[in-house]
DNA sequence: TCGTGGTAACTTACCCAAAAGTCATATAAG
DNA sequence: CTTATATGACTTTTGGGTAAGTTACCACGA
């Protein structure tokens, strides 16, 4: 039977799955895992659906792949900066700023890993956590100084406060997707104009 | 042909749909709406997925049925705090405080109007527009009365406080949800220690 | 008090489209 | 001529939606 494009286009594997996984992260970042197609994916590639499954093995498969990449760049990245001396919400800003300039191509990244129709077993619930839990506990470890600065030390608060300040990102993130314009400079700038206008003055 | 389970068990229509909507909210709300089936909602309900067609039309027409109870209820609340004469960070405050206790019972119902695996388009989308507009509308007012008193009028900045700021109250229902044993007015509470530990003293 | 027929409440068993996943096979390249 | 890269055409699963029928209840006349 004859196959027209069937054949090897001469794209070594380390190369398409590369390129499958650039697609892919765009795709779940800004779709979601569950509104996203295999198809749709291999489409956009240029590719078929088996290759992928080649490759990957499912799309469970395909989003941990994902995942892991995405997520070793947005930890380096936090861990690096937490290494730094900024504090309370100087430390916040320097985070911001790196996460800006890190996400400046792909700013969907970020909601890899707080997708709510990703799977919530499996390993990819593990994988999900194990970064979550990595940027969690840097999160955790910057507003635990900043509310100790204030006297307060309940787990609780300090909790909650996390969640915020994840919630602050994520929504920075999602509205940076709906401006794509919207350098990673000129997000920051924004940022720091409406802390200015939320404390009435700079925070130093 | 014999069909031990038919018939009638009882239950008046308005009562079965109320019983429908709640469990149909709590799914939508806590897992999104295209990881939530009808099969799964009519489980929960202990019926048969044809009733649910026959009341509702469509999965689709069931989300909407959820949508405008759900969204009478926050939007009639915070026109009704936005009503008051509070400014600026006490408005947002006072807000919260509505919020937290409109949905003490159930805080996934905020959810419903920010779930992206929504349709985006057809009624759905017209149903959440309305209820978003109406609701973005009101923190748009409130952020900019904020953003007014320290002197920004920038459409852009504006735009994404109120992004950050929806954000923020989404990421608190969130925490709320991971957390139900606790009150609204514990909460509340909670929120004023948050603030007071950003600003360094009371928010007056 | 007993049919009896109409209606509201309800179900089983199915259809169908879309999307996940698989198999057998084809071609390029060294 | 073997192997890595690749595909068309298939099977399977999932989930929205439907057709056709079953059962409970109630009003009403004899």
């Amino acid at each position: 039977m004859v196959r027209p494009n069937a054949g090897t286009k001469g794209v070594p594997r380390l190369d398409r799955e590369t390129q499958i996984l650039d697609i892919a992260s765009e795709q779940f970042g800004t779709q979601g895992f569950s509104a996203t197609s295999v198809a749709a994916i291999a489409d956009k590639a240029g590719i078929s659906k088996p290759l992928i499954y080649n490759y990957f093995g499912s799309k469970e498969g395909l989003y941990e792949a994902c995942l892991d990449r995405g997520g070793a760049l947005l930890a380096d990245e936090i861990e690096r900066i937490a290494r730094g001396d900024a504090v309370g919400i100087e430390r916040g800003m320097a985070t911001l700023a790196g996460m800006f300039t890190l996400l400046e191509p792909q700013p969907y990244l970020w909601r890899l890993f707080f997708d709510a129709t990703a799977p919530s077993t499996g390993p990819i619930a593990d994988s999900i956590a194990l970064y979550a839990e990595r940027i969690g506990k840097l999160a955790d470890e910057g507003v635990t100084e900043l509310m100790g600065l204030a006297g307060n030390a309940d787990p609780l608060d300090i909790s909650a406060m996390t969640a915020v300040w994840l919630g602050i990102v994520d929504s920075l993130m999602n509205w940076w997707m709906e401006h794509p314009d919207e350098s990673a400079d000129q997000m920051m700038q924004r940022c720091l104009r409406l802390l200015t206008a939320l404390f009435g003055g700079d925070a130093e």
